[in-house]
DNA sequence: TGTCTTTATATGTCTATACATCCTTAGACA
DNA sequence: TGTCTAAGGATGTATAGACATATAAAGACA
């Protein structure tokens, strides 16, 4: 009696949906310490390859928390998660029928970043670092500031391109193939440069969002999006996943 | 001459990265097809579960594609969404290991709202609204306004949880099938009465997300959560869906 | 020419084994 | 009593080999 189903699916299928089954009936309740590799191999009778894919899997799905030499456990129920989806400010403009115009402010290759930038990038060496800083206006009116920091390893010829036009974005993802995002987004006062760049007044509230890309274990880019507050939101409509 | 980086990261991530950087530094393009498995194994010299296993890995991330018996290609660079995960509050800061409390201002039912609730609302007719007004405290320093307004029709007993202990939202999402939600994230100066209860100055910079959210075609509730901008931002590491 | 069959190739799965790494615990020892 | 150390147990990675399965191409045959 092994207590896989008996689908034609894989074997390592099968165990997922064993684990699965253990969880959703209250048997495995959260927080619970599943049996270890080794038990499954014997009570399941499949190879410890084959259990541990099936564990691995449902770990990157986030339904256990595995810990080395410790054990397998049963992830806490995904907190109630919504997501919120940011488009990029160009395509956002004209959607709206507005006009919109980029003014490059600074684009310039820094040979020798400072201490914060290579934390940032998590470089353990000096290595050069290519920078831009664009306003984007929407009708002759500044709505955000794009700050932006990128890998010359990653992407070639990144300050090459006509800034004014092209969507950096677009240009960034069909350049490197980004596998990993992080975002922060934040309420923050304007500083005097970034006042004087928005034609706002200093301390005026400001919305930051804050981006930082992987390509595999590397840094790819940093960015750093300010939007003035009184004239700017982010948004979206959403349906929410089952479950 | 391997092509596989140097560093301490296990086999499978190097081959990920190799096969990344030839996809970002234009060697492969789109629809491009890979060296086969087995090609692979003898020109990187690892065995061919790991490679199998990088590539399905990232197949599972969307960056290539894969057909049995004919090969492996580069995919075709979908839209990259950016989505931005919002939790729970009393979750997080639980998570913080920090202490939570909450702090009830206003728990009413409104029998008469205004016009500008009853838009919110989308109510043709005069029908009333639960509201209420809670401030979320962080070691007892306030982080989050959390003001509601429900529709008794769909959320019944709205007022008589307990709105100290319970996650509002855990609340909601228990006892109603939520089809639809909408969010708004602003940065805006804090008003008078706002600054109050967050322990701020008037006009310091909050971070304000508004969220409204549908059962099937009716409005459940219309929420917004203001933020202290100072003390808290809203975050996410996340993989792509595709790319 | 068209269709069926065979073959080659590539990916998909599974096993058995080995070693690495991390954590906990029990025991030795000062 | 406290601290260091060793052992054991659990997960993490890697390998070689085998078989399964899907697809395309080449060949056999009508």
């Amino acid at each position: 009696m092994t207590g896989l189903s008996n689908t034609a699916s894989p074997l390592y299928e099968k165990v997922k949906d064993f684990v699965l089954g253990n969880i959703g009936n209250g048997n495995w309740p959260q927080d619970a310490k599943l049996p270890s590799e080794h038990d499954l191999v014997s009570s399941l009778g499949v190879s410890r390859m084959t259990v541990h894919r099936a564990l691995r899997e449902l770990t990157a799905q986030g339904l256990l928390r595995r810990v080395q030499g410790v054990g397998t456990f049963v992830a806490p129920p995904k907190a109630q998660s919504t997501l919120i989806e940011i488009s990029n400010i160009i395509n956002e403009i004209k959607a709206r029928g507005s006009r919109h115009r980029a003014e490059v402010v600074v684009l310039e290759r820094i040979e020798h970043p400072d201490p914060t930038l290579l934390r940032a990038f998590e470089f353990r060496t000096r290595q050069p670092v290519d920078h831009s800083l664009v306003v984007h206006f929407e009708n002759n009116v500044p709505v955000q500031l794009e700050e932006r920091y990128v890998n010359p390893e990653l992407v070639k010829n990144y300050l090459d391109q006509d800034f004014t036009s092209i969507a950096t974005y677009d240009y960034l993802q069909h350049s490197t193939p980004l596998t990993e995002v992080e975002h922060l987004i934040s309420a923050v006062p304007a500083s005097e440069t970034h006042a004087k760049l928005l034609h706002i007044r200093e301390n005026d509230s400001c919305l930051v969002l804050f981006r930082k890309t992987w390509t595999g274990q590397t840094v790819a880019t940093v960015n750093t999006f300010t939007y003035v507050g009184s004239r700017y939101a982010l948004g979206s409509r959403y349906l929410p996943p089952a479950r």
